[in-house]
Formats: C-alpha cells, sequence, structure tokens
DNA sequence: CCGGAGTTTCAGATATTTCTGAAAGATCGG
DNA sequence: CCGATCTTTCAGAAATATCTGAAACTCCGG
C-alpha cells in the first residue's frame, strides 16, 4: 500500500472510532454509529461482511444495527446485478443526514414529551387551589413551548436547503 | 387530604414518572429526569431528604443528580434563614430551561462533533487519490455544516423570548 | 424438492451505567 | 475542641444496554 492509501487508512479509521464514541453522547449505540461513519465514507457499497471485517463484530450485531440504520433511512440497502448479497450505501449530503436525524430525534425526544405534558395539562385542568393552578398553568407553558418547537422543526426540515442556508444567514448576519 | 389535592397529587405523580421515563429517550438518566420534574413542579424549594422520600430512592443518589442538575444549571441551591440543610429550587421559565438545555446539548454533542471533523479533514488535506479527496471533501462539508449549527445554536440561545417566538413565528407563517 | 447462499432472530454472555449504603468530610453553635 | 447536623464520596451491587454465535428461516437455481 502506498503512502496516501496509508494515510487515507488511518484517517478513515480515526474518524469512524471517534464518531463511534461521539454516538454514545447522542444516545445511539456506539456500533451503529460507527456503522454509519464507514459507509459515509465508504467509496463503494459494501456487504454485512465487509462491516463485519471491518469493525471486528459479529453478524448479529453487524446486521442489526444496518437494519436500524436502514429504518432511520440514513443508509440504503442496494441490489447489485448477478449478486445475491445485499449491499449497504450511505447518504452523504449533509442537509439530507439533517433532516432525518431532526426527524427521528422528533418523534423519539419531541413527540413523547408533548404527550406527556397534554396529558398532565388536561388531568390538571380545574383543579381549584392554588397549587393545582400552579401546576396546570406549568404544565401548558411547556406544553406549548414544546409545540412550537415540534411545529419549528417540522417547518425547517421542510425547506430546502439553499433556502435554509440564506434564512439562517440572515439570523446570523 | 381533599379531592383537589388528590387529583393534583395524581396528575403530578404521573408527571415525574412520565418526565422520568423519558430522560432515558433523551440520553439523561432516569432520576436525574424525575427529580428535575418533580422540582419544576414544587410550589416550595425542597430538600435532599424529600427527594429521596418522594422518589424512594438512596442518599447518594438523590444528591449526585441533584448536583448535576446545579451544574447544568436548571436548579439552583437556596439558603434558608435559620436553616443548615439546603433547598433547591427549579428554574421554571420555558426560554431559560430550553437555552440551558441547548447550551448544554451543544457543548456535549455538537462541539465534540466538530473537534473530529476539522481533526479529519485537516489530515485528510492533500492526500492525492481520488478516494482522498472524496474523503477530505465529506469531512469539509460535515464540518461545514456542523459549526454552522454551532453558530446558529448560538445565535439563538442568545435571543430574548419574545424576539425568538416573533421570528420563529414569521417563520412558520 | 434439494442444497447452498444469504438473512434474521434471540438466549445467554459481556459491558456499561446507575444506585445503594455507609464511611469520611465539612460546618457550626456552644 | 466536641458533638450534632448535613454534605460528599465511592466501592460494590443491581439494573440496563449491547453483543455474540449459532440455529432457524428465506430464497432461489437446478
Amino acid at each position: 500500500m502506498n503512502a496516501a492509501a496509508e494515510k487515507l487508512k488511518h484517517a478513515r479509521d480515526e474518524f469512524v472510532a471517534q464518531w463511534g464514541a461521539l454516538g454514545t453522547q447522542w444516545g445511539i449505540n456506539r456500533t451503529m454509529a460507527q456503522i454509519h461513519a464507514l459507509l459515509m465514507t465508504a467509496p463503494e457499497p459494501i456487504t454485512t461482511d465487509d462491516v463485519m471485517e471491518d469493525l471486528q463484530i459479529s453478524r448479529g450485531n453487524a446486521h442489526t444495527n444496518l437494519k436500524e440504520l436502514v429504518a432511520w433511512g440514513l443508509i440504503k440497502v442496494v441490489v447489485k446485478k448477478g449478486e445475491r448479497r445485499e449491499f449497504f450505501e450511505a447518504e452523504k449530503d449533509v442537509w439530507s443526514i439533517f433532516t432525518i436525524v431532526a426527524r427521528e430525534r422528533k418523534r423519539r425526544e419531541i413527540e413523547p414529551a408533548l404527550a406527556i405534558l397534554s396529558k398532565c395539562a388536561e388531568e390538571s385542568q380545574g383543579i381549584d387551589t392554588p397549587q393545582g393552578k400552579a401546576f396546570h398553568d406549568q404544565m401548558k407553558a411547556l406544553e406549548d413551548f414544546v409545540g412550537f418547537a415540534s411545529k419549528m422543526s417540522d417547518r425547517v426540515s421542510a425547506m430546502k436547503y439553499g433556502f435554509a442556508i440564506q434564512l439562517a444567514t440572515k439570523l446570523l448576519g
């Protein structure tokens, strides 16, 4: 292997390892983040066996996390002519990645929160004591804010990249 | 206990339990989220022993998570006249809570990601192969985007609530 | 239908995170 | 300085999340 390839391999290995470690902070499991990093920087679609070998993990683990990434929409199954094996390929466009992650986080973090807040706000409706009112008001304030954030998230995710950047730049200016 | 108090207790207990469960999804530990919920809905500042009793947890656990919440800035220590014990009180304003959480998430999720991306982009600078260039470009694209997101987060967090809402409403309109 | 290639599932093993309880440390009035 | 009260720390226990490896399943050409 020549010097350029050596250097690239080193940089890529580091990216995969570090991205995996970072995944933990994001509440994403290490392996899933590593596979994602591997695929985002793969020049060609790769197979489950490639992933197993590269990350030194079991078939079950590789399989589960690949399918989870497919479920998120961060990677896609690719079928190659004359091949029975499944190949996987990552979405590489940063704006697409962002909107996918935003959508998933909204689903897993915002929506359940909203459900809890709505329920608690409703249950505490009309409790006729100062404490009851204070509780209800707090739930309502949280519900309104989280609901608003939810709509914002949808709206931004629906934008075209160029438009979002333009808008954000105006905001930053 | 009368009906109103009974109803309130029920609603509040539910909020605490559910908010705790939700914490897990957010990458925050269950107890910390429960304590936060408890304090956000407490009419008065409360002590470590109150928390222990209410959530049925050990002193060590209560203490650690209370201090962690203080470190985040989500709750504050309150000293009462003639009392040696520490009392704790939560920030209740939704916009304040939001900016605190945004700042902490940025510190724990965005900044480390940016560090990794910058390092990998730099290391892969000038590798003179098509794969090398592709890798570098991908790192650069991610770095730029995450850096941009980081600035946006700062900018929004620095806004006054009214201004942010106004801006967001225009966006949603 | 059979055999081989590939995919999926999952019970038990491992690793990681969180919690307990008790001991050590701090603070203060007397 | 003492004893009482409260806070802090942390080693080991418990709970949770993740991974392995192998068996079961699916799909297909012949």
